[in-house]
This record gives C-alpha cells, sequence and structure tokens, in this order.
RNA sequence: GGAGGGGUGGGUGAGCGGUUAAAGCCACCAGACUGUAAAUCUGGCCUCCGGAAGGAGUUCGCAGGUUCGAAUCCUGCCCCCUCCA
C-alpha cells in the first residue's frame, strides 16, 4: 500500500521554507507550531479551542500514554486521535526526551533505556522496537525514533557515544516500522544528535538521512546552550538535510527562535513552553513577555495584547486576567494558554504568508524591532536553580 | 464575682535569658520556565546606606525593673479568650 504521507514544497525565500505536510488527518501548513499534548491533552483547553487558535497539528508523548493509560488501552479505544477527540494530525515523540528529562530514574545503555515509572516506581524498558510498536500502537501520524538527548556541558565522548547510539537506534525503529500494518499511515522521522560538535552533528546528519525516513528531526537543542550556538547548529544541521523532507527542530517554541528556526529552513517545532508558561502567568506580547500577576495590570481596563486576535484578549481585560491569576482561578490558567498559543500560532502563519510572498526579510527585522527577549544571564541563572531545586 | 490562658513583624504562628531582625506557612513584590515528573520553581519582603557582602538604627501590648545581656525573668497597668457563678 503507498504511503499516506508526503511533503510538499512550496515557497522558499533564502533557506526559509513554506510547504504541506500532507498526512492521513489532512494537511498542515508548514512552517508548523505543534502544541504540546502530552497526556493527551493540551493542558486545559478543548481540541476545539486548540483548532480554533491556529493548531493543524499537535505533539503527543508516547512515554507518558505508555505509562498511564497504557498503548493497549489507547489502542483499544480506537487509538490516539479518537481517545483525546484531536481530528488532525498528530506526531508522537519517543520517550527518548524522558530518557534525558527524568534524571535519576533512568539508565541508557546501548540496546535501550531502562527506567523506572515516575507515577509509580514499577520498572520498565523501552528498546527502539518496543518505542516504535508503542507509536503504532497510538496511532500517530508521524512518530518518532527512539533517540539519546544529551545536557548541553556533557564532554565529547558522552555526546559521540549518544550519538553513535541514537543512530543505531535509528536503523532498528526502521527495520521495526517498515514490518507494521501501520506503515502506510505513519510517517517515521529520524533523529540527528551530536549535540554542539559542528562535526558530530555533521556526522550524524550523514548517518540518519542514509536511512529511508519520511523526516528529519534535530534533536538535543534548547537544553541549556546559549541560543548562538542553538541557531548555529540549527543552521548547520538544516543545510545537510534533503530539501524534499520536513525538518523538525525538537523542542523549540519561544517567539524569538521560532522566528529564527525558520529562517534557518526549520519546518516543524513543537515545545511546552508557550502552555507551561501561560500556566505561571508569563504571556507573549509583540514587545516581549509580560508577567500578568504583575501589579502594573491590576486596573488595566484594556486587552493585555490590544493586537492579539485571540479568545482571551477579544473578550477579557488585562485587569481580569490579573485578577483570575491573584485568586488562582482555573479559567485564568485557560485564558492564557489560549492566549499564547494564538500567539506562537499566528506568529508561524505570519511567518508562512511573509515566505510566501517574498518578504520574510523584513518580517524576521519587524519581529526584532519589537520583540525583547528574556536576558540570557538571568535565564542561566533561574535554571540552575530550577534543576538545583529539583534535585534536592 | 471565682479559676485559668493569652497579647510576637500585613495575617497566622514558632520562639520562652545570649547562636534572634525573630522559624514555617499565607499574603504581598519581582524573576524564571524551550521533544511537560511543572497551575511549578527562585529571589525579595522593619527602616536607612550598599549591586552584593555587609554596616547602622529602631522592634515582640504599654511603663518600669532584674541582668554583662530580655521577645524570653519580675512588678504594675491596658486589652483579649475559656470555664465556673
Amino acid at each position: 500500500m503507498e504511503k499516506q504521507f508526503s511533503f510538499r514544497l512550496r515557497h522558499t525565500q533564502g533557506q526559509a521554507r513554506v510547504g504541506e505536510l500532507v498526512t492521513p488527518h489532512g494537511v498542515v501548513a508548514t512552517p508548523a507550531f505543534m502544541p504540546v499534548a502530552t497526556q493527551a491533552t493540551v493542558k486545559t483547553l478543548t481540541p476545539e479551542e486548540i483548532t480554533a487558535a491556529g493548531a493543524g497539528i499537535i505533539l503527543g508523548n508516547a512515554y507518558h500514554l505508555y505509562l498511564r493509560p497504557g498503548v493497549e488501552a489507547v489502542h483499544r479505544l480506537g487509538g490516539l486521535h479518537r481517545f483525546m477527540s484531536w481530528p488532525s494530525p498528530i506526531l508522537t515523540d519517543s520517550g527518548g526526551f524522558q530518557a534525558f528529562s527524568m534524571g535519576s530514574l533512568k539508565k541508557v545503555d546501548d540496546d535501550g533505556i531502562s527506567f523506572q515509572s515516575h507515577v509509580d516506581g514499577s520498572r520498565h524498558r523501552f528498546t527502539p522496537q518496543l518505542a516504535t510498536r508503542n507509536q503504532e500502537g497510538l496511532g500517530a501520524d508521524i512518530i518518532m525514533c527512539l533517540d539519546q538527548c544529551i545536557a548541553f556541558g556533557a564532554d565529547r565522548q558522552e555526546i559521540t557515544r549518544a550519538m553513535q547510539r541514537t543512530h543505531r537506534w535509528a536503523e532498528i525503529c526502521c527495520e521495526t516500522h517498515v514490518l507494521s500494518d501501520q506503515a502506510p499511515f505513519q510517517a517515521l522521522f529520524g533523529i540527528v544528535q551530536g549535540g554542539t560538535f559542528p562535526d558530530l552533528r555533521a556526522e550524524s546528519a550523514a548517518a540518519i538521512t542514509a536511512l529511508p525516513f519520511d523526516g528529519f528531526a534535530i534533536g538535543g537543542l534548547a537544553v541549556g546552550e546559549s541560543k548562538e550556538e542553538m541557531y548555529r547548529v540549527t543552521e548547520l544541521v538544516a543545510d545537510l538535510l534533503p530539501a524534499d523532507k520536513p525538518r523538525y527542530l525538537m523542542g523549540v517554541g519561544s517567539p524569538e527562535d521560532l522566528v529564527e528556526s525558520v529562517a534557518r529552513g526549520v519546518d516543524m517545532c513543537d515545545c511546552v513552553l508557550p502552555t507551561r508558561v501561560a500556566r505561571n502567568g508569563a504571556l507573549f506580547t509583540r514587545e516581549g513577555r509580560v508577567n500578568i500577576t504583575n501589579r502594573r495590570f491590576a486596573e488595566m481596563d484594556a486587552p493585555l495584547d490590544p493586537e492579539c486576535d485571540c479568545y482571551a484578549c477579544r473578550n477579557f481585560t488585562a485587569a481580569y486576567l490579573w485578577h483570575l491569576f491573584k485568586a488562582k482561578e482555573i479559567l485564568g490558567l485557560r485564558l492564557a494558554s489560549l492566549h499564547n498559543l494564538r500567539f506562537i500560532l499566528r506568529l508561524m502563519e505570519e511567518m508562512r504568508q511573509a515566505i510566501a510572498q517574498g518578504r520574510f526579510d523584513r518580517y524576521r527585522q519587524g519581529f526584532w524591532n519589537r520583540y525583547r527577549p528574556t536576558d540570557e544571564k538571568v535565564r542561566q541563572q533561574q535554571k540552575q536553580k530550577w534543576l538545583a531545586a529539583r534535585e534536592g
């Protein structure tokens, strides 16, 4: 049976590209941002709301769904789309990233990842085969290879070993998936690793693009390196990926990073940032991020962002959002999530349009003329503190 | 009228002679969050100087006293609460 997945490149301007992902659940315009629905839900939002915000594809997580409610359960309940009542395309992550983010609960060897459930402490093991079968069982439109993600700061030897494992696992995922009866309905993406070492990235890109993948992801970024480094590696890898396949930069999603990634030829991104940050009161505006809990919003009798067309900004004042957050009302989390998602998805729409019309450079410049990102030093400091707090 | 308990920083509430400008929690003020162990975490929060380290000055109902030293002990006064009449 013929593969029900393809990628069509429509326009390019410089490195930036506009295209379409054709999947069994519909066509997605790229560059696309995928809101993250880790546990079969984009936290606080309904599928209708996510769609209304402009999302054409979302990301689910095979690690979390494997643990709860279980791949078999989702399968029996009609697959992930039906289970969560999401009609559009879904991409699932393999669980490789969890092995990175869950610290002491996991142990990686050459053949897979052994880990303890963060839910009940039970012991499990993911191999490339199982990670692939899990995602086949969930029924996503696009599934990801199991890979090993390494934190920034690891030494070259460790990065190399993780990269080599990722390559070996990629072969196994390909071999496993091609035999599946799901193969015609699912795209399989490989993941390039290699940290911030240019030669390792090149080596990884060569190894991964040699395999019969439907698309290619850049993994192992946004894990602590500076933005300059992240952009540098993104550019380097994107240039080494085939032009006729989609390129997916994993885990990236601040407004400025999306603009810079698209400028370097990235077609897909996903990120928890817009929704997570929203739940903590940080909202995107054209000028940068603001904390809605700040005193200055207490009596602002106007939308947070008058230029925003999201449900929250069309219907409520900043003062009301401030109140909801101060009172810890659930609606605040929902409206904030809706706003940030709409901000990001609109940014993507605007970029697609700008590229198609050959004015992306100007658009990008216009973005930077207004947008002030968070101070890099502050980010690094707080990140360290966050990690320390989680350990202790 | 009789018996007892208590008054601590915006709130609550530890402390009961020095290591206490005074725990913790809440509130308040700010910051962070990038393939979600996240509606979480980190700072600040008497006043003044300092970016910070730190320094100086005023604090534990009010007024006296004991002591080298008091939120902590003593005396008086003012409030509050519980039980019995």
